[in-house]
Order: C-alpha cells, then structure tokens, then sequence
DNA sequence: CCTACCGATCGGTAGG
DNA sequence: CCTACCGATCGGTAGG
C-alpha cells in the first residue's frame, strides 16, 4: 500500500451498528438541526432507545464532531487526487473545483450539516474543524494565486475570487437532490466552466 | 404618498424597546441560534428580565418570524427600486444582483439567519418565508429567461446560472463583515460583472 | 440493550 | 417590569 493510498482509505473503522448509528444522526442533524435532534430520536431510528446508544458512543457531540472531521478529511483527499500529477494551472483550477462541487453533491448531508452547525461544536472540535476548513480555503485560494502570478488569470481580487468558488459549493449542497432535474454531471461540468471564465480565461 | 412609495417605507411601527429586542434576539440568534437563544439572554440584552419581554413580544416564535418576514419584504423591494425603468435585460440583471449582493451585506444577521432558521418557524410562518423566497428566486430567474429569450444571455442551464447568482449573495452574508478588507462596493461590483459573464455577456 | 431516574434548563404564565 | 413557579424536555448515568 503506497502513502498516497493510505491517506485516502485508511480512516476509522465502524461497527456496522456504529455506522448505523451515524449515519441516522446525520440525517436527523441535517432535517432538524443538531440541538433539536434528541438522542431518543437517533436510537429508534436504528431500533434501540436512547440511552443504549451510549454502548456505542460516548456523547452527542462526538457523534457531530467526528460527522464534521471525517467530512473535511475526505473533503481534502478528493481534492488532492483531482489536481494530482496535473501541470497546468487552469486544469488544475478546473478540476479542483469540480472536485469540490462533486464532494457536495455526494456528501450533501455532511456539508450541510458542517456549514451549519459549528457553533454547536465545543471548543476543541470547532477549532479542529475550523482548522481543516482553513486549510483546504488556502488551497483554493492558491490555486487563484498561482494562476495570476503566472499571468493566466485575472481578477479585481483574489480572495474574493475564491469566496465565490467556495460559497456555490455550499449552495448545491444545500439545494442538490439526487432525483432533481440537475444532474450531478452537469452541475459539476458547468460550475467547472464557470470557475474558469470567472477568473477571466476564456473558452 | 404614491403608490410606489408606500411599499416600500410602510412598515410595521415598533416601540422604541420592541426595537431593541428584536435587534437583541437577530444578533443573539445569528451568533447562538434560535434554539441556543435563551428569553432570560434576550431580556439580559436590553437590561430586563425573561418573562418582561412578554410585555413586547407574544413569543420567541413571533420573534424569530417577524426578523424573516420583514427581510424578505426588504429583499423584494430593493429588487424592484434597482431594476425600475431600466430597460436593457443587461443592465436589469446586473442592478439586480448588485442589490442582492448589497442586501446581504447590509442586512447580513437577518440573511444568516434566515437562511439557517427556516426549519426553526412553526408550519405557518414557515409557508409564509417559504413563499416569499420563491418568488424571489423567480424573479432572478425570470432576469434569465428573459435574456436568454432576446438571446442575449447563454447559459447551459438557466436553473443552475439563477441558484449560483443566488447562493453567492448568501455566502456573502456568511462572511461580509463591515470591518474586512473587502469593502461592500467592491464585492457589489465584481459580483455584478460576475453575474453577466456567468450569462454570458462579454466586457 | 433495557428501565428508572437524576439534575439541569427552558418558554411561558400567574399575580402582583 | 418583577419574583415565583409550572410543566415539559433533555443528555446522560446507574444498575442491572
């Protein structure tokens, strides 16, 4: 197994009831907000009741906690395969935002629920998820960076530039259905596109 | 008064203090959340106690719907003044997103929260935002259609160009702050040039 | 994995 | 505008 690998498929194991038990609270969290989901609420929706779900989690906010981290270390993997051995920096732009825009189509729940609900996070897990998020924003606005000191882009500001790449990534996610009439294709291709001519290079 | 007029500053009077506990409970929701936000912290913030606050309010609830309510009409006004008279899809579009793009730098705790507490309103003032946002979005949809119709705009999907050009001004209200290094001008501009090569539009 | 239950907190009312 | 307080609900623990 070589280190790329290892960064991409090596994360925590679950129990299948562990998996189970996340997998409902994140769809409870995203339908209802994490303080008004109940922890009675997430043991019937896997069949047992609340208190047996400490047997397999230690609190609530844990179960948050690591719905939000693992999000933005899968986030970051995708990201760095898409732009991986490709030279070009308008290639690289294009695929990192399709990378980005394709993350948020297929794990909808998680970045809806990370983009609303820090503040329910303590202190030690917002600040590592606050990092994470830092991190990958840099990378994003790297990529800009890169790409007007080379001359290929051009933008009234930077930073600016790359709220906007950001921002329509937590748009789909917060109106992206998978039998909607937008394909997951097609919103990936197009906002790929829109990337590009938004940092004024053409066709 | 003319009938124009009156849309647009005729609005629900409040008490001097039924003021300042609404604009106590914005920012207390925008900062903790509407289920986080205590009536005893609202109360703290105007200098009384919990229960005294029924002497303004009818209810948290209320509370939380009339700061939607009344943004909505906001929003819905603006549009109209920035587009009124103007006749060129061009100039109407771009007008249109740079008062949607200063509307959610002005009134951001009332965007950010009523972006992320629709699910925190009861059925009825749900149906109510609901409704109001709809027909926000068709007129920024139907800016598209009617440039796309002239031929004058080109876009892929007309769907996907009016949720990017909608959900850039809500990720402005996520991230705008009066004290940044991006001034409201700046943003309102670059995302006005930005919507119409977004359409298509050269120079 | 369950029942019984604790300690804390909350929105709102009663009655000045 | 206040104190006193109700009824409900919640996350989590005890002890099987």
């Amino acid at each position: 197994m070589s280190g790329s690998d290892r960064a991409v498929v090596t994360r925590p194991q679950l129990t299948p009831r562990g998996r189970a038990i996340r997998d409902a609270a994140l769809k409870l969290f995203a339908e209802r907000g994490y303080e008004a989901t109940t922890t009675t609420e997430i043991g019937a929706a896997v069949g047992i009741r609340g208190p047996s779900l400490y047997k397999h989690v230690s609190s609530k906010q844990d179960l948050l906690a690591a719905i939000m981290l693992d999000a933005m270390d899968v986030l970051h993997d995708v990201h760095a395969l898409a732009v991986a051995g490709v030279d070009d920096v308008a290639d690289r732009l294009r695929r990192a935002v399709e990378a980005h825009v394709r993350f948020h189509t297929r794990h909808r729940l998680e970045a809806f629920v990370g983009n609303r609900e820090i503040r329910s996070l303590d202190e030690v897990n917002r600040a590592a998820v606050v990092a994470r998020r830092s991190s990958y924003e840099r990378l994003i606005r790297g990529l800009i960076e890169e790409g007007v000191a080379a001359s290929r882009f051009h933008v009234a500001s930077v930073k600016l530039a790359s709220y906007a790449l950001l921002d329509l990534g937590m748009g789909v996610a917060a109106w992206y259905r998978e039998d909607g009439d937008l394909s997951e294709d097609e919103i990936v291709y197009t906002y790929g596109r829109f990337a590009l001519t938004l940092v004024g290079v053409a066709g």
